[in-house]
DNA sequence: GCAGATTATGTAAACGTTTACAATCAATTT
DNA sequence: AAATTGATTGTAAACGTTTACATAATCTGC
């Protein structure tokens, strides 16, 4: 690989000049730029980013990072779609550190994307107290955080109101008469759980109906989880007439248990599941489904964090998304 | 961020000796190594990456750039999680790009990535004769190709008897008694389309049926393709009693509409799929199809580029992967 | 008590850029 | 014609590491 002492050779000018015609910042001959471009075109010379990058100040590095719990989740698959459309637009190249819910290898990806210069960071965090973030955030890096917020943290956030997706979600199966319905939550230590939570005794509350604890099932946000916890649900005395499950692992899930014992959906099971999937559609029946846009996460986390490299005095904000409730045919009135 | 220089004073010892307490290659005195480490420690050092990279010479830079041309396609998000966790483990990160099929934007990629000298890239080609990678090669870098191949180049390639597995689904379905079995093929211009292609062919002849040009329809290789598709071929006078579809997001858009339509899955229409996916078993009925692991492809090809990277005059090598056949609920016995 | 080995540390160059500053030269002004 | 200006180019330092080489101090065996 070529390297700029090269090019210059080669145009028989200073490695100053070449450097000029590559940023054309500064006014060179345009007979030396022809020259130079020659050369450059010659040797196939690609300039080369790690001593770019060693040399130039911040927010001109062009690279940002992205620190996610789970890359087999769909969800997490549309908000990578989301950054990395902005990003790539802006010039910017996204590095992914997936840390599959392993909170020593998300300290390790803050590191090396620390280590590695990066101008900012979107990142999902572990849980509500992630002490690995603060240290990002203490070494003055552009992060804005997705999905789950940070306690007691003035920090960039975008994320969706769970609890009214999840409220609105309830409602819908207590308007078709449901009133044993349960739920398989995410994992309990992250926010968006809890928050999910909220919007189910929230409705239940509202419309009178009792809680059964039996129903209520915490998973650590798998499939197979998922699969498990359905299985109890299904094998209950009284088995719920529905069920709300909190991610679209578990969706997935509890679908493979409830088909494989041979329950039809939806006539003797409704299902609701969050996050909605663009082949939703291809379940059968089709899934209806709290639709939380990870697409759209992500366009907002990019654009957020870019403004928060070019102007880092910039006051912290928090974009709440809305969720929207796509009905489908998974559930009936009974 | 505290540079070596940094530590080096608090430590009152020469940057020299920090970076070899950091390295652990010379001898230094066990006093000396506690000042230096708790100087490292007070101000929370983390060595720079970039400026590492820039110095040490190829293969201790611990960066390999895998492209790819759809992360929203399940398969490679398997290929991912196979590549990340072998590299993890050789404590190598990883940088993705997705380039969309869009064999611009691969260029792109390929050259950032040299850019950023990783040492060496994974890659599945836009197409059998990308000339992208070919100038990647003559950079001598370390390459394995995925998925597809490089026409007439000796490289590395991890891929899948794609001809075998198709001709297995294929037999299968004739077993069954099907005679109209119609497929919906991936792009034209992707190696393996043409392989699968053959499979389906080889099939049909050996069983000496007439294959129905009506019933042989080429997608791009997406979601709505295959919706689309599929409403053509349940549209014709004379429907297939079976269709086999190229790939994962072929085969949902396909089950799409077979459910609008209320067509009967196997009853309808029996359907196998290539690419198996971890929640097969939650469609209705559950999916039978061609798993190919994505998992063990990414594996491979990561284990066979640090290879290539520790050891450059290696020969090239191609592992063709066995598919496999899952047999589930989704055709029937005519 | 000294040559030579051993141990421990420091100095400085190098990786490939960007950029402040200096230097050169021709053209313009006074 | 000296001085100023402007255009163009070159020189060298800097970014944060690693590492070859030099240096200094201690030790070994005689």
């Amino acid at each position: 690989m070529a390297s700029l002492k090269q090019v210059a050779e080669r145009a028989n000018v200073s490695i100053a000049t070449v450097s000029r015609v590559l940023n054309n910042k500064d006014i060179v001959n345009p007979e030396t730029r022809a020259k130079v471009e020659n050369a450059i075109r010659d040797l196939n010379y690609l300039p080369n980013r790690v001593a770019q990058r060693l040399r130039s100040t911040s927010s001109k590095k062009k690279l940002i990072g992205v620190v996610l719990p789970d890359v087999q989740n769909p969800f997490y698959v549309d908000v990578i779609r989301g950054i990395e459309e902005t990003a790539y637009r802006n010039q910017f190249v996204v590095m992914i550190g997936n840390f599959s819910q392993d909170e020593e290898k998300e300290r390790l990806y803050l590191d090396i994307f620390q280590s590695e210069e990066v101008d900012g960071m979107i990142v999902a965090p572990a849980h509500g107290r992630d002490q690995n973030i603060l240290k990002v955030l203490e070494n003055n890096f552009a992060v804005v955080c997705i999905d789950r917020g940070l306690a007691d943290v003035d920090v960039d956030v975008v994320k969706v109101d769970n609890e009214e997706g999840v409220f609105g979600a309830i409602e819908y199966l207590i308007s078709l008469g449901h009133k044993r319905i349960a739920h398989i939550t995410g994992m309990p230590q992250i926010p968006t759980t809890a928050e999910r939570v909220k919007g189910f005794e929230r409705a239940m509350k509202k419309h009178g109906i009792k809680i059964d604890p039996d129903l209520i099932r915490p998973s650590n946000s798998s499939y197979e989880s998922g699969a498990e916890l359905m299985a109890e649900l299904l094998s209950l005395k009284k088995p719920p007439t529905a069920v709300f499950t909190a991610n679209n692992l578990i969706t997935l899930g509890a679908l493979r248990t409830i088909h494989e014992r041979g329950c039809k959906v939806p006539d003797d099971i409704s299902i609701i599941g969050f996050d909605d999937m663009y082949w939703s559609m291809s379940l059968n029946p089709p899934l209806t489904a709290v639709r939380q846009s990870g697409y759209e996460i992500g366009k907002r986390a990019a654009s957020m964090l870019l403004a928060g490299i070019f102007t880092p005095q910039r006051s912290k904000r928090q974009v709440v998304l809305p969720t929207e409730l796509i009905v489908r045919k998974s559930c009936r009135r009974i």
